[in-house]
DNA sequence: GTCCCTTTGTGAACCGGTGCACAAAGTGGG
DNA sequence: CCCACTTTGTGCACCGGTTCACAAAGGGAC
């Protein structure tokens, strides 16, 4: 077989590609575990909840890794779209802020699966810190920099209020974490190059309300005839 | 003025902008608390995080709610986006599986505030149900219906084992539900008009390990000299 | 080796969303 | 009343992503 550095590989995934990746993953390691040996990309695509030419066109940025008329190696694959996605190294997370939020997602075993182990715990309340959850102690904020040092830390994962969070990120930008999981409900600025995810339950509940509110509109006809606001708000 | 049927509000709003409305409105109550009475597309936009000729084609969606040389009202608009988000009347909401995620969304307050409610919290363990967290009792997985009708309950929170949620999913929708937010790492099938939304912390993580490793890998000369897979699996 | 069947990989049309750039509209000052 | 200034609302070009549809590639039967 040629070496050929295939068209797509060198450069860029798009970004959509990435961002479904995880998912084809999670649907291989299931038949994986079947016992499947190859699988189509028709049966793939089905598992992970899109259409096929996506899925195909999704595999050819990584490389040609199928084979015509048969389909994919399952673990083949998975060894291919792990090791784009990084997950052949183990990544140490820290957790900032370990209230509700941050507790449920230390216990959470979930993520240490692949590739993630939480290696921190840290909060600002001296009534937190020295806890013991999930085999890890919460140590005081004052000691983020060291810990992220010592650690290794490359992920971190805020779970502090919506006040904490900008403050946090900063002095975390500052000791060099490039990778941020925000749960705050807050816009946080951020210099080039640091990446920020955001998970913001209100914004899913909102969304959900828009459509649920449209579904029920269109069930009685509309809504109250177009334009009928109280005058209340007279600008 | 004209009450001209403005051209944008009559059919359907793009769901890029359905998404970021709760951020405008987010950054609004920021500034109508801070006693704030106009505000221009520049500002806004910048509180929320995107470009300001993006804000000003979002707000065009919902009608004409500004003033040319001077901005928009912000009370107004925050009436304006509430309404056209269905946060002016409040939603039922049903917690189904209430271990470690569960609990820590139920003591949430950060959701009550803006038109939802906690009406249920449901979950199998005879362990767990008749517990009392955040002034509501666990009722058992078996009353869901029951629950659900009484209630009035519109949206299903999702935060069961994986290996769950499709049994649960199927129930509540049978139930009349059709908005889930589903926390549990499975793509749910779903019959058509049901409008899923998921959250998944571990693809969050792994998008980010994904740019994390482009940015290592750029520091220190790209990836091994492109591909360079162990032959272990010769497929 | 030849033929038929399956399934990949991708060119090309299409679609939704973004951002520029500007005319239109409104404000305030003189 | 007019002019200078501000800021909205949007036409338009562009871009990333999706989907269709099919040629090319491989497998297996005979
Ligand atoms: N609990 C949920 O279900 C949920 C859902 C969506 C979003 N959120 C958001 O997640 C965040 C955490 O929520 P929660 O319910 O766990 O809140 P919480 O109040 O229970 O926990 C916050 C923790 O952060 C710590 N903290 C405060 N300031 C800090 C600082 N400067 N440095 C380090 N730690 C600090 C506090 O001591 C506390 O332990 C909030 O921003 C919240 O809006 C929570
Ligand atoms: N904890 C986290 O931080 C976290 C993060 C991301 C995703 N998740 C996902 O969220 C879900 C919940 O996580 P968790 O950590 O709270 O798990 P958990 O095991 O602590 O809680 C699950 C709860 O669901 C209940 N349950 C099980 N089967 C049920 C059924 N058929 N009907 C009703 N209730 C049922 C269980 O009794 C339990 O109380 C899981 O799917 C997990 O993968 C959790």
């Amino acid at each position: 077989m040629i070496r050929r550095l295939s068209q797509a590989r060198e450069r860029g995934i798009p970004e959509a590609t990435v961002a479904r990746l995880p998912l084809y993953l999670r649907a291989l390691n299931g038949m994986a575990e079947r016992g499947l040996a190859t699988v189509s990309s028709e049966d793939l695509a089905v598992a992970a909840g899109v259409n096929s030419a996506k899925l195909r066109k999704d595999l050819s940025h990584l490389g040609s890794y199928g084979t015509r008329g048969v389909g994919y190696d399952v673990e083949y694959l998975i060894y291919q779209i792990s090791r784009e996605l990084g997950l052949t190294q183990d990544w140490a997370v820290a957790i900032v802020g370990v209230g509700n939020l941050g507790r449920a997602l230390a216990n959470y075993g979930g993520f240490v699966s692949r590739g993630f182990r939480v290696a921190a715990l840290l909060d600002a309340d001296p009534e937190v810190v020295g806890d013991h959850i999930a085999g890890l102690n919460v140590e005081h904020i004052d000691e983020l920099e060291a810990v992220i040092k010592r650690r290794g830390v490359s992920i971190v994962v805020l779970a502090t209020p919506a006040a904490a969070a900008q403050q946090v990120a900063d002095r975390v930008i500052a000791a060099g974490v490039t990778s941020i999981l925000n749960f705050a409900p807050v816009v946080l600025a951020v210099p080039e190059g640091v990446d920020i995810r955001k998970v913001d339950l209100s914004i899913e509940l909102q969304i959900l309300a828009f459509h649920e509110q449209r579904k029920t509109d269109r069930m009685t006809g509309g809504p109250a005839m177009a334009e009928e606001w109280p005058e209340a708000v007279d600008l």
